[in-house]
DNA sequence: CCCGGCGATGTTTACGTCAACATGGACCGG
DNA sequence: CCGGTCCATGTTGACGTAAACATCGCCGGG
């Protein structure tokens, strides 16, 4: 028993062919005799042959492979937009590579760089906080297709995102029309874009209706933040009506407001943001804006193998749904 | 401008060497001139160079990535679990090439499958629940370095996972321990290898401690599912303690219990498994078991790397550890 | 009956890299 | 001062594939 891996050439002797054939079968070119395939697929079987992608990388010139950078901790939503990239792009037999970044600070090569070092992949997707990135640290080899997610819009790239401003906006315009006075609001981290644009919008539509504007509560996506913003926030009594800028820290917030007495929603209403799969089961169910991770990760994938192929695209702008729970309630 | 990338003969012609010692100072190897390697480098940097993996991997016949089988649905624990796998392998440098199943159903050659009928990658994890396989259908190439996590062991192959028969232990006699009678059950989904040993070590620990065991419920690790059978236990005055097999059921449990008006920890001590991030937070704080995704993947990696190499490993059994919050109490 | 054209198949070659072998000069011990 | 050794560097070829081009036989129109 050879340890050699079978390629063309074995098949080829086998069905008693050239290795062209071969190479046309397994691409399934037309131009073949239907009794001349059946012989080399069937040469194919007996041999146990499986095309060498390096090989054809190498002839072809592409890789069909799309590298995706993300930040080393996942995220809910970074989760289900890979699992959305990943399934768009085998649909279009792209494979994925997968660039996690390590430490961020550390100056050496390391992480997404090691391999954006190097042709393996045809286009990238970056599924980072920008902000997160010193400008210097990430140095894109030039000419690569680029697509980003939740951009800081820093770079000269095709951007595709939820709407987070429509979002963020129906979140809070759900609350004052339920009368309440004004929206207090748990922000993400400052070095989110995605954060950044949730939490202007809120000010926005705030100051539209002519509301006072609360002071910006700033977390860090996390259900602990929540709760610490919570403790505080439950001693004040103006406090009827908040905006968590996701559904975590929606949880930590009400943890705490249950800590202190404070019934949610009767006393205080909360909206959070992502529509996670338990936000129907938190107590209360969760009032929150539901954003589509899934068209998120495909669109990604549409605009990047637009750019492979040479084609321009404008950004996408992802639609959201404002799904209305028991979280939320008019003022008592 | 040439729109071809430049390859090591660009790099040799601009440093005035051979290719050979252009592909010397790419992979580091010490027996070139300090003056030389500069010279090289130097023109490595003018010309753009990045070394075509495809090339190297054809010439090496190694491809320096593993491969992930994954579900398409991601749930928790597995994403932490890639997470932990990819970065594991980065410090290796290899690539993680995610090779997500579709549709399970579809006879068709989909997903995993185009991937895995071609040479691309150097060993495979699954990280997939095995009994959702009809075994007929996945069918790995001969010969290729495979590690199954979660596995049915119906495979003959290394398997790394997390000590299931020691967390369910470990959570059963925590309530037996505060006084309860005996533990309910809510499990995982029977094609869950994971969820069938959570279920066998409950009840072995059950009997072994002479207790009465209840009939087991199943849940599909869905709070949905948690909450149903929540609604049915509620009126159960007999179900003083409950043990769920994984965070979000527990979730979903509670839920309902708080909706018919059951008090946890008084009227029900509730744990669950997993430790995700949210349960500290979750009304109340989720006694729960803690498992290590992080220690899994790179313990898969390891193993896989071993197997790559040619080296025999056993299976590796992750410990566990019992985070005690405020969901259980004695019976009152 | 011949020739043009077309479809099936074969032959040659190049993609970028690196192992193996070759070369040639510097240095050292006897 | 000579043979041997070692180190830096160069030359050749092969990995598996598919594009480009070549060949061959058949069929139909004039």
């Amino acid at each position: 028993m050879s340890s050699r891996v079978p390629s063309m050439a074995d098949v080829a002797r086998e069905a008693g062919v050239s290795g062209q054939t071969v190479s046309r079968v397994a691409n399934g070119r037309t131009n073949v005799d239907e009794a001349t395939r059946e012989r080399v697929l069937d040469a194919m079987r007996r041999v146990g042959y499986r095309p060498n992608s390096a090989a054809r990388a190498l002839r072809i010139g592409r890789f069909r492979t799309i590298g995706v950078i993300m930040a080393a901790v996942p995220t809910f939503g970074n989760s289900r937009t890979l699992n959305a990239i990943a399934a768009a792009a085998v649909a279009e037999s792209f494979s994925i590579s997968l660039m996690p970044l390590t430490r961020p600070s550390q100056g050496e090569v390391s992480g997404a760089f090691t391999r954006l070092n190097e042709q393996a992949v045809d286009g990238v997707i970056i599924l980072i906080e920008q902000h997160q990135l010193d400008e210097s640290e990430i140095q894109l080899p030039t000419g690569l297709p680029v697509v980003v997610i939740d951009s800081s819009a820093r770079y000269a790239h095709p951007v595709v995102d939820t709407d987070q401003a429509a979002g963020a906006a129906s979140a809070t315009r759900h609350l004052l029309d339920l009368g309440h006075r004004t929206v207090w609001h748990i922000a993400g981290p400052p070095q989110s874009y995605a954060a950044e644009r949730r939490r202007k919008s809120w000010q926005t539509t705030l100051k539209r209706a002519k509301r006072e504007v609360p002071p910006v509560l700033t977390g860090d996506w996390s259900a602990q933040s929540g709760y610490e913003h919570g403790l505080r926030l439950a001693g004040d009594p103006a406090a009827t009506a908040i905006f968590a800028a996701n559904d975590q820290m929606a949880l930590g917030l009400m943890h705490a407001l249950h800590e202190k007495g404070r019934s949610v929603p009767a006393d205080v209403s909360v909206v959070g943001f992502d529509d996670m799969d338990e936000a129907a089961y938190f107590w209360p169910p969760l009032t929150t804006v539901r954003q589509s991770f899934e068209a998120v990760g495909s669109a990604a994938v549409a605009a990047l193998l637009a750019e492979i192929a040479g084609e321009v695209r404008a950004a996408v702008s992802v639609p959201t749904e404002l799904i209305v729970r028991s979280s939320t309630a008019p003022p008592n």
